[in-house]
DNA sequence: AATTAATGTGAGAAAACATAACATTTAATT
DNA sequence: AATTAAATGTTATGTTTTCTCACATTAATT
């Protein structure tokens, strides 16, 4: 999942590219960038460089101002998602973490009953080859 | 699938992105390109715009030529492999001919079992239905 | 030693992009 | 109606990137 994000956010696109595959003007990529709504990486010789993200951004951008939103209203949008998002993500590392400490419960268990094999004859293997040797 | 090839032959990418991302130098990519084993699109103002295919290409060119294989050889291997994707390629679609065919004659067949069904009784429905009226 | 293939390097021109300032348009507010 | 603010257009000027072309270098082959 992590990789795919990575790639998602790799600064690739000049802003040429940008304006033709979003059909801003360069004048309204600048504007939304100085409003931050979003942060292209630059060059070395600070040349914007935008990721898919970034391209995904300004055309989520497009789309709300159409629909009448300005873009303090998108602007608190985009940070409530990010909210969201963050949220999500943290329940499900903790899920992850829930998962993670029932599995060593699970083998504290195990290895404690295949310590204990040596005095009380009931181990896994023995229990069932018990079947066969009555 | 014809989507994505359009995605992948998308001239996207500026020659100094291409650079970093194939480690290759300007001057090797214009060689290559020289040499025809790329064909990246130009801007109106003459500069080249790369593809996602036209990047796969220069890193496989790259590793080629890291096998001790000349330009020329690389050339025929690119050469021989698209003759290969031309034929599957038609071979997929003659495939798909003959089953749009039988698929026709199947429904022929079906067509003329119904329209048969005002003369000699037997339609599929009346033989349905004769299980109850006897 | 000479040739060839692949790449490096430098020059000069053109394209693309940067910022900044001022202008225009449109909608909201007084 | 006049004013203000938000969003975008336009123009000017400087810098970065890319272009082609020519010549140089390196390594392998003849």
């Amino acid at each position: 999942m992590s990789g795919n994000n990575i790639r998602r956010s790799m600064p690739l696109f000049s802003i040429g590219i940008v304006m033709q595959l979003t059909e801003l003007s360069a004048r309204q990529i600048r504007y939304y960038e100085e409003h931050q709504l979003i942060t292209p990486m630059r060059t070395e010789g600070n040349r914007r460089l935008f990721s898919l993200n970034d391209i995904d951004r300004l055309l989520e951008v497009k789309d709300l101002l159409e629909q009448g939103i300005n873009l303090a209203g998108i602007k608190k949008i985009f940070s409530v998602k990010e909210e969201v998002e963050v949220e999500t993500e943290t329940i499900k590392q903790a899920e992850k973490i829930r998962r993670d400490l029932t599995d060593v419960e699970l083998r504290k268990l195990l290895r404690a009953e295949l310590l204990q094999g040596g005095k009380n004859r009931t181990s896994l293997r023995q229990g069932d080859m018990s079947r066969f040797f009555h």
